[in-house]
RNA sequence: GUCCCGGUCGUCUAGUCCGGCCAAGGACCCCAGAUUUUCAUUCUGGUAACACGGGUUCGAAUCCCGUCCGGGAUACCA
């Protein structure tokens, strides 16, 4: 997707930089993100967001990587990022694995385009050296904080040094940070694509550090010399970053380029109200995948976190969000994340794939329960079962724990099961005969057993009104007409019959339609089972 | 402390810019009922909110002011 953005630095060279507005830059929000740990709700969101304005606005979606901070940064936490994004379907169009024109994509890659922007600060007078000890800036900080003034932060006493006073310094071999200069008690305007026009004033913002001596940047002053370099247009990110937007609005004037858009989003919180940390359990999107979410709903519910697609609708694809994205119709208010709804989306989409789909996806979960063959021997069969459970079940993870019952010639029977089997005195008696009745059916055969014939003529879950498939097999519809027939033989109500019979074929009380039941269980083990529960 | 932002059902939100169509709509949760061989799905109905106080106006959830509450920032983290 090549577009007219134009490089500011080309060749990478400090010479020029060409974001006017004679020289419309083509779209490009960025995904900054930081490779210190996994990749959490609130920076998934805010990658979505900053993706979908991409796609939204038909540019192109960068991400880049913050690893400045290099006592915390790994690779293994850019690893479970770079994952976590595609498996919500986040896919950047540059950035790692992937080059562009405009890289490198890791800051500690780009240290001498840094350390170009800060010699044409300090010539500029921007940026001035700082060799101030923390313990100097501390006591400078309690000196304001007594003040009462209002303002506390850096005091600025390293800000009009004398060239022999800066000798003076290095020559006591103290190595300089480089700090930005402020304009003083400036009060400026600001547009922010979600919060609108805001006021804010210089005096209640300090000289910050762009540069540590080893000419490592920080945040601010990477992010603006990235942003210029890299030709980003929008930014959007959360609302913590508001106060550090002024900072860089300032700087992008100081190194005359263009200031991208920003568009600060609000935090998603936790159950107490405070901002979502990487410290709150279950935020890590990889958790999410491992313990089955249909990402398709992880997506879905993240998005509407602050974001709707109308007033009516809270389900839509990736595709109709891009289609209906507007960065400046995301909310102003922080939102809470509700796990219930979360799970309703879960199984809304679950139920949405056909069985063939919802098998494999849900296939590495059900490795757990499910002979490894079976997987090719009885697809179909296999099909039908996860098609009975997908009107029951949220995440794929949960089919494993519901089909036991499946498998093995007998089955164990819980509390529930084994009431309803002594609720009636004649239950043995009828289950027997019931047994008998089914010996002179026409059963599918029971797993292992190959009874492909029978999955492929027959879709389940059985639907009221549905037409009778043809298979040479008896089908839940011709098994229901049977059994009814012969309680009424028996001269049992259907109703009371019907309980123990299920306690005895599933051992619970839960569980797909009677008849699907047996349908799936197939001849031999339905015989065994009744006959167990009989009493032999 | 100071600066900035926010505040509609328990939760996510529509409506707020351009005041009347809002005795506030949708969704999750919860409750009741229908269907039914269980559970679930589905369907129907229900409970539930404009933070508070002043203005402006014929009329305010919507505009203005104040208060309260909540959050964020105030690093040689991002």
């Amino acid at each position: 997707m090549p577009g007219p953005r134009s490089a500011p630095f080309p060749g990478r060279s400090r010479s020029a930089i060409l974001c006017g507005p004679d020289d419309p830059r083509h779209p490009a929000p960025a995904f900054r993100s930081v490779p210190t740990g996994p990749l959490h709700l609130g920076g998934a969101r805010t990658a979505m967001y900053n993706w979908a304005a991409a796609r939204a606005l038909g540019g192109a979606f960068l991400l880049r990587i913050e690893d400045t901070d290099q006592a915390r940064s790994t690779d293994a936490s850019l690893q479970v990022i770079l994952q976590g994004l595609r498996w919500l379907g986040i896919d950047w169009d540059e950035g790692p694995e992937k080059g562009g024109d405009f890289g490198p994509y890791f800051q500690m890659q780009r240290l001498p385009l840094y350390r170009q922007a800060a010699e044409r600060l300090l010539a500029s007078g921007h940026a001035y050296p700082c060799y101030c000890t923390p313990e100097e800036i501390e006591a400078g900080r309690k000196v304001l904080e007594a003040q009462k003034t209002g303002f506390v932060g850096y005091d600025g006493r390293c800000r009009e040094l004398t060239a022999a006073q800066r000798a003076g310094f290095a020559a006591a071999g103290r190595r300089p940070n480089l700090r930005f200069r402020m304009p003083q008690a400036r009060a400026l305007q600001v547009h922010d694509l979600i919060l609108g026009d805001v006021e804010v004033n210089t005096r209640d913002l300090d000289d910050w550090v762009m540069l540590r001596p080893d000419g490592v940047p920080l945040y601010n002053f990477a992010c603006v010399v990235d942003d210029i370099g890299m030709a980003i247009t929008h930014v959007v990110r959360g609302n913590e970053h508001f106060q550090n937007g002024i900072k860089q609005r300032l700087l992008f004037e100081a190194l005359d380029a263009e200031c991208p858009q920003y568009a600060h989003i609000p935090l998603i919180l936790n159950k107490e109200g405070k901002k979502l940390s990487k410290r709150d359990a279950d935020t890590n999107m990889l958790d999410y995948r491992d313990k089955g979410f249909p990402p398709e709903a992880v997506f879905n519910y993240i998005a509407l976190l602050g974001w709707g697609f109308s007033g009516d609708r809270d389900l839509f694809s990736r595709d109709e969000m891009v289609a209906a994205f507007r960065i400046e119709n995301v909310g102003k208010a922080g939102a809470k994340f509700d796990e219930e709804k979360l799970r309703w989306m879960c199984g809304e989409y679950l139920r949405r794939w056909t069985p063939a789909q919802c098998l494999e996806r849900a296939r590495p979960w059900l490795q757990a329960a499910v002979p490894a063959a079976a997987f090719t021997t009885h697809a179909g069969w296999l099909q039908n079962v996860v098609a009975c459970y997908q009107e029951r079940v949220a995440l794929y993870s949960e089919f494993a724990g519901r089909i036991g019952w499946l498998f093995g010639e007998h089955v164990a029977l819980d509390e529930a099961a084994r009431k309803n089997l002594g609720k009636e005195p004649a239950a043995a008696d009828w289950l027997r005969a019931y047994a008998d009745e089914l010996a002179a059916a026409n059963l599918p055969p029971s797993y292992p057993q190959d009874r492909t014939a029978a999955d492929a003529a027959v879709a389940l879950p059985s639907k009221k009104d549905a037409p009778e498939p043809a298979c040479a097999f008896d089908t839940p519809a011709r098994i229901e007409a049977r059994t009814r027939a012969f309680t009424e033989r028996l001269g049992v109500k259907f109703g009371n019959f019907v309980h123990p019979l299920r306690a005895a074929l599933t051992g619970t009380d839960k569980g797909p339609g009677l008849f699907d039941v047996v349908f799936l269980l197939g001849r031999q083990t339905c015989l065994a089972r009744l006959r167990a529960a009989a009493g032999g």
